[in-house]
DNA sequence: CTAGGGTTAG
């Protein structure tokens, strides 16, 4: 029997065959080392174990076992509590191990009030309930609580300095992580794998590139042999630090390292990250193709984002699918990602209807679904979601925040007294400290809605430095409601904080134009281009057939140039017919006369648009993303293209879906 | 008692 447990390593269902048969014969201690050697055991194993435990009383190992399978995912925390119950019952309530096994089960599956009941409880505490504590209070984003208890255990060993350095990474708190390194080093304290690979990923929180590449560099040096942990750290640090080229190399020369899900789904969303959404996308499809590690939860939730960036529904739509298949629909992360998958491929519908299935939903979820009313400019149902969440007693977070003042642009005017309201309301009955995004958000809705008098009142009032997102707020306001004179004001400060940001002329120049200022927005343009900066090209794509169409204005690249190219001209006939005029005021003053409707008529939405009718097929909507804000004249001439052709027109721009339909626009034409 | 990749907003 002993010759099979080095073939049971893989095998879970061998090695639950060889526990039963351990227990039979009375050695629950084989089974028991068997079982703990196993990555993932199932979970008759774990009750086998247990019952065998209980039959020979020793209840506390059956109470410990326990709280690992209540603490699994799928089980949730519904069984550590009968537990915790069962354990007070049968008098353990004061039994050291079982308490730690608590604090460990509280810190995966609980609340922070059961946690510190537990080790409030605690007669005896020793450096596992400490430790356990510091992992705690990270967990719970309660930085400051784990130190202090890292500063009372008496006899630290390196796993409270480990427990205490990941929970800074966990927190984002890069730079106390790696301070604390150096402390660890200064103090001669053990540096394990542990630690190694926890200042690697402090480096990959943050980001900086030339701390990664020293870190790097001494971990190698450090010569404490590479494991497969810190191999896949390293490469995953290489992706957060813009090092794409060296991730890519160590990704193909590095397969030794056993989780390869983890590894690819590092590089696809290192891609993602580092503009190449599209690069990510075909990796994702290789990695189905090489069945070179498995497409899990963590692997389809960072997939389904890029599917929702790039508008990718169809294969947004099928790892949806798949995930049924397979069942782990318990994952929150993964349900929110299809949440938002979905409303960002512009099918609300689906998006609700997840919403509601899913069984459980954390302040995530919450967020996903008002983001996407939002983004389909639907403020009244935003609002509703937000009620939802206040009658069944959600607490809102920061992010809930910066969604639900901007949700009041596409309400009613007279609403902006409750926005005020809310937003006023924020620290004192949320505990939620206002910060830049949430004024930003006020002062674009007092923006949007011509109230540019309290907009600037607001501003004066901020109890920090206006920084530019508040500016751009109020500057695109001004745009938006041809306010060239305060716009004007606006544009020096912004220029003042981001000089070197094209982004900050283009905005500047837009303002201009929007008000046939056309000297003034020429000028800013040459201004920036004087400095060398150049803007993001404006594009636009179509997803046809699982790949990505791209158009930039006026490129002939596309290998059904020519018919795309007629296709246009026909519509645009067509559309002057029942009168549309093209409103040459959207093309750079700089250009010929002569020349001007050649560069409006083809601008990329234009030929995305067209691209899109000609190949999608009847009764279906016509897809398209623009990576910015979509022109007047684009907007004038797909409400035309609607009638003309009866189809669909769903356009995702900066700003949210235009939804073209029998000649109407669903932003109501401000955008 | 300490380890890897993921979701919302800007």
């Amino acid at each position: 029997m002993h010759a099979l447990v080095t073939k049971a390593d893989d095998n879970p269902h061998l090695a639950n065959t060889l526990i039963t048969s351990y227990i039979k014969l009375g050695r629950i201690d084989y089974g028991h080392k068997l079982f703990f050697n196993l990555s993932t055991p199932i979970v008759v194993s774990y009750t086998a174990l247990i019952s065998a435990y209980a039959k020979c009383n020793r209840e506390d190992e059956a109470i410990k076992l326990w709280f690992e399978v209540a603490s699994m995912k799928s089980f949730g925390g519904m069984v550590g509590h009968q537990i915790h119950a069962h354990a007070l019952k049968v008098g353990l309530e004061m039994n050291l191990s079982v308490n730690n096994a608590l604090i460990g089960f509280y810190t995966k599956c609980g609340s922070v009030d059961d946690l510190v009941a537990v080790y409030e409880g605690m007669r005896a505490k020793d450096v596992i309930t400490l430790t356990g504590m510091i992992s705690g209070y990270m967990e719970f984003g309660m930085v400051e609580s784990a130190v202090e208890v890292f500063d009372q255990i008496p006899g630290r060993n390196c796993i409270s300095y480990n427990a205490l350095l990941t929970g800074f990474c966990q927190n984002g708190e890069g730079l106390r992580a790696l301070l604390m390194f150096r402390e660890m080093v200064e103090d001669h304290m053990e540096i394990s794998d542990f630690t190694l690979t926890s200042v690697v990923k402090a480096c990959a929180v943050l980001t900086e590139k030339e701390i990664s590449r020293q870190i790097h560099g001494f971990v190698i040096k450090c010569g404490c042999g590479s494991t497969a942990w810190i191999d896949a750290a390293l490469l995953d640090m290489c992706t957060k630090c813009g090092r794409m080229e060296e991730a890519q190399k160590m990704f193909g020369q590095w397969s030794h390292i056993q989780s390869r899900s983890v590894v690819w789904t590092s590089i696809i969303c290192g891609y993602a990250q580092n503009g190449q959404p599209d690069e990510a996308i075909s990796l994702f499809c290789k990695m189905q193709a090489d069945g070179d590690g498995t497409v899990d939860e963590v692997a389809s939730t960072a997939v389904l984002g890029v599917c929702g960036t790039l508008g990718f529904y169809e294969m947004g739509k099928q790892i949806h699918c798949n995930i049924l298949k397979s069942g782990f629909l318990s994952d929150l992360c993964l349900g929110n990602g299809v949440i938002s998958m979905y409303g960002k491929c512009g099918n609300m519908e689906d998006a609700i209807k997840l919403f509601n299935l899913m069984p459980k939903h954390d302040i995530v979820s919450w967020n996903s679904l008002i983001a996407s009313h939002l983004l389909h400019r639907q403020g009244e149902e935003a609002l509703v979601v937000w009620l939802n969440m206040e009658k069944v007693g959600i607490k809102p977070d920061s992010v809930t925040f910066v969604l639900i003042l901007s949700a009041y642009r596409y309400t009613m005017s007279s609403s902006v007294n409750t926005c005020r309201g809310l937003f006023y309301s924020m620290r004192s009955r949320y505990g939620i400290e206002p910060t830049s995004y949430h004024y930003s958000s006020m002062v674009g809705v007092l923006g949007y809605w011509g109230c540019f008098e309290e907009a600037e009142e607001l501003i004066k009032e901020l109890p920090f430095d206006p920084d530019a997102s508040i500016w751009r707020a109020l500057l695109d306001s001004c745009r938006l409601r041809s306010n060239t004179t305060l716009g004007r004001q606006v544009a020096k400060h912004l220029l003042a904080i981001k000089p070197q940001d094209p982004s900050t002329y283009i905005l500047v120049s837009n303002l201009y134009s929007a008000s046939g200022r056309w000297h003034c927005s020429d000028r800013v343009r040459n201004e920036m281009r004087e400095k060398g900066l150049r803007k993001h090209p404006s594009r636009s794509w179509v997803i046809y057939q699982n790949k990505i169409h791209s158009f930039y204005a006026r490129d002939k690249y596309h290998l059904q140039t020519k018919d795309i190219y007629s296709g246009l001209d026909i519509l645009i006939l067509e559309c002057m017919k029942i009168g549309y005029e093209p409103d040459t005021s959207f093309v750079l003053h700089e250009v010929e006369e002569h020349q001007k409707q050649d560069f409006l008529l083809y601008h990329s939405a234009k030929l995305a648009v067209t691209y899109g009718i000609l190949m999608i097929g009847l009764g279906r909507p016509v897809r398209v993303v623009k990576n910015i804000h979509l022109c007047g004249d684009c907007h004038t001439f797909f409400k035309y293209v609607s009638v003309v052709t009866g189809k669909e027109i769903s356009l995702r721009d900066a700003s949210g879906f235009h939804c073209f339909k029998n000649g109407e626009c669903s932003c109501g034409d401000y955008w």
